[in-house]
DNA sequence: GGCAGGCGCGCC
DNA sequence: AAAGGGCGCGCCTGCC
């Protein structure tokens, strides 16, 4: 990968192939014979791209191109975007057929591009510009389809008015990638045959060649806040890392979360009745659910509109600023309409949320539940997931559980913001708490507080609590760990200065790295990630100090929970490698954790590996600091048999 | 009728 | 005086 990268990124467009090689490529790997493309390969510089019209004919199968196509030009693959549009199918394959240690060594051009640039855009026109510097053109319009998220109407406009003759040539005379081409072409849906087909698979290859060249240039750029850098850039870990994430998330969906319908149907009915036979029995259900509190609030109330809820509390002399959980908990004995309410709520939240309807639509015939995975948000960069694989409340987790002759092997990273902190921030007292299992009993011990006055205080300086018992402790952190709450203060005013409209201060992590030039203020991760600030809209300004706190807030929470992410998205794609011979496969990501399918005969090699990819993971992206992180392993057969 | 936004809550 | 970050989801209201 280095080797091909540094052609790449030496010598620019001018190394890369032209559609003719890639055609000899495509006919060498004796593929696109008669039949859509399937998979281009260029060689020499280590780019494979499948295509999206599902055209894998005759006997092949897409793992088996992919693998010959990787035994001729290397480990090197590179994708436009492997979600939404046109993903290409195969691509799982990548790095599966021969893995090796360390990070899958595939390059998501979009993903990367959100590294880069922030937020949540990346589509290829955005992505063209970005990479060439060129003004990112306006978003193309969303076409709504039912619940797809992913197909894009393109505005069927040319700016040359249609005239300039070859439809095939991707970019306008503007410079501009011409809407809809990475698309068309990506679906393999460009009119013409076999021929014209490999044509532009040619001129892709070029573009997506230029592209990744033009972001590793870039990423080099980013100045390496590690103590003890390494000769990969982090930067470009954390790219090939966020790459790598996007295959995973692919995976996931692939995969799924095994459920036992059975304990998951009985679970449901435990907790929100059995399953309604229909629309009006449905509506006796709920009707049976609120009349334990409507029987103290009275029948006029509407449970599900909370000004109604809180305006019958008022009724009964319970005044309230909202009507929120922790509100209502702090009441708990003081009216028999709380108990009631508290109860309503949750079995509430099943009965719409995590019901029947739930299991129905999520959880498939083989006992799979899926949801659309992303390897990043558009904020700090966490992963996410839909179909509430990211919120199933614990009581649901007993349904989580192995196959037969499977094992779960759930590892749950300890502590994992505050010792982020320590290594992003270099604090030398943090640092030193990391090397304990337990890292709020030494900040404990140097606060001279008791345990969870500790874990609040840590807390609180890292999101922006300042109220209470942790307001107290908070200032006594500040004295005790200068160089972590400088950095959390740095983050802190840079986004406050930009939500007011003003230049960062010089000490904030916006500074590290070249401007990007009308791109708006923004900060920088660890790992080298974007993350926009903005400044306040004018309906926010009647409530000047609030909304800016509020970014403070935000931007003092992002350099800490985006490096989190980074970490653990590094580390995840690391175990990834390690369970492929293994017949493993994760199927649950959950910030700090990590959730492995693996047959039982290898789930103490497995857990075993997921502890040395840790380790590992850390060495590269912790490098120099003598940070140590830890993670907690359990072998079991259904999720909720692990917590600790 | 569709959509946006607020609320509340699930998880981290 | 008060001041907790992120996400997805379902309900509601208000707006067009």
């Amino acid at each position: 990968m280095i080797s091909a990268s540094r052609r790449a990124g030496a010598t620019g467009a001018s190394d890369a192939t032209d559609a003719s090689e890639a055609v000899a490529a495509l006919r060498a790997a004796g593929v696109g014979r008669g039949s859509p493309v399937s998979v281009v390969a260029v060689p020499g510089v280590g780019v494979a791209l499948a295509f999206g019209d599902g055209g894998w004919s005759g006997a092949r199968e897409p793992a088996a191109v992919l693998a010959e196509a990787e035994a001729a030009v290397g480990p090197r693959w590179v994708w436009w975007s492997a979600h939404g549009f046109g993903a290409p199918p195969g691509i799982e394959a990548a790095g599966a057929g021969a893995p090796r240690p360390g990070l899958p060594l595939c390059w998501d051009l979009a993903a990367v591009h959100r590294v880069l640039w922030g937020g949540h855009r990346d589509d290829p026109a955005a992505v063209w510009a970005g990479a060439r510097g060129l003004p990112v053109p306006p978003p193309p319009r969303r076409r709504r389809t039912d619940g797809q998220l992913d197909l894009l109407a393109f505005v069927d406009e040319d700016p040359d008015g249609g005239r300039a003759g070859d439809a095939d040539e991707p970019l306008g005379p503007d410079g501009q990638l011409r809407p809809g081409w990475v698309e068309e072409t990506l679906r393999g849906a460009a009119a013409g045959g076999v021929e014209l087909r490999l044509a532009r698979a040619g001129r892709f290859a070029r573009l997506a060649l230029e592209v990744m060249a033009a972001q590793e240039r870039a990423l080099r750029a980013l100045p390496d806040p590690r103590a003890r850098p390494t000769r990969l850039p982090l930067a470009v870990l954390t790219a090939r890392a966020e790459s790598a994430a996007e295959l995973l998330a692919r995976e996931l969906w692939r995969d799924g979360l095994p459920v036992h319908r059975p304990t998951a149907e009985a679970t449901i009915a435990a907790l929100a009745g059995p399953r309604p036979r229909d629309g009006a029995g449905e509506a006796a259900a709920r009707r049976a659910r609120d009349a334990p509190v409507l029987r103290h609030l009275g029948e006029s109330v509407d449970l599900r509109n909370p000004a109604s809820v809180r305006a019958g509390l008022r009724a009964v002399g319970i005044d309230l600023p909202d009507t929120r959980q922790g509100r209502l908990t702090a009441l708990r004995g003081t009216h028999p309409v709380i108990e009631p309410l508290l109860a309503w709520r949750k079995a509430e939240r099943i009965a719409t949320t995590y019901g029947y309807r739930w299991l129905d639509s999520h959880v498939g015939a083989d006992g799979r539940l899926r949801g659309q995975w992303r390897g990043s948000d558009g904020a700090a960069g966490r992963m996410t997931a839909a179909a509430g694989l990211h919120n199933l409340p614990a009581d649901l987790r007993v349904a989580v559980a192995a196959e037969p002759g499977h094992r779960l092997v759930r590892a749950d990273l300890g502590q994992i913001e505050p010792r982020v902190l320590a290594v992003v921030s270099g604090d030398p007292e943090l640092v030193a708490a990391t090397r304990q299992d337990d890292l709020y009993a030494p900040v404990a011990a140097r606060l001279g507080v008791d345990r969870p006055t500790a874990k609040i205080a840590v807390l609180a300086a890292m999101y922006g609590q300042t109220t209470g018992a942790a307001g107290q402790a908070l200032r006594q952190m500040r004295a005790t760990y200068p160089v972590a709450l400088a950095y959390l203060d740095a983050a802190d005013a840079a986004g406050r200065a930009a939500a007011l409209g003003q230049a960062p201060g010089a000490a904030a992590p916006s500074e590290r790295g070249p401007g990007l030039p009308g791109a708006g203020p923004s900060l920088r991760t660890f790992g080298g990630r974007r993350v926009p600030l903005r400044a306040l809209a004018a309906d926010e300004e009647a409530d000047l100090g609030r909304a800016s706190a509020a970014w403070g807030r935000f931007a003092r929470n992002a350099v800490v929970q985006g490096a989190a992410a980074e970490l653990f998205k590094a580390w995840a794609v690391t175990v990834r490698q390690e369970l492929v011979p293994l017949g493993g496969v994760i199927v649950l990501c959950l910030h700090d954790e990590l959730l492995l399918h693996v047959p039982a005969e290898h789930a103490e090699q497995a857990a075993r590996a997921t502890r040395s990819a840790l380790a590992a993971t850390a060495r590269h992206w912790a490098a120099g600091s003598r940070a140590r992180f830890v993670v907690d392993i359990a072998i079991v057969r259904r999720w909720s048999d692990a917590k600790a």
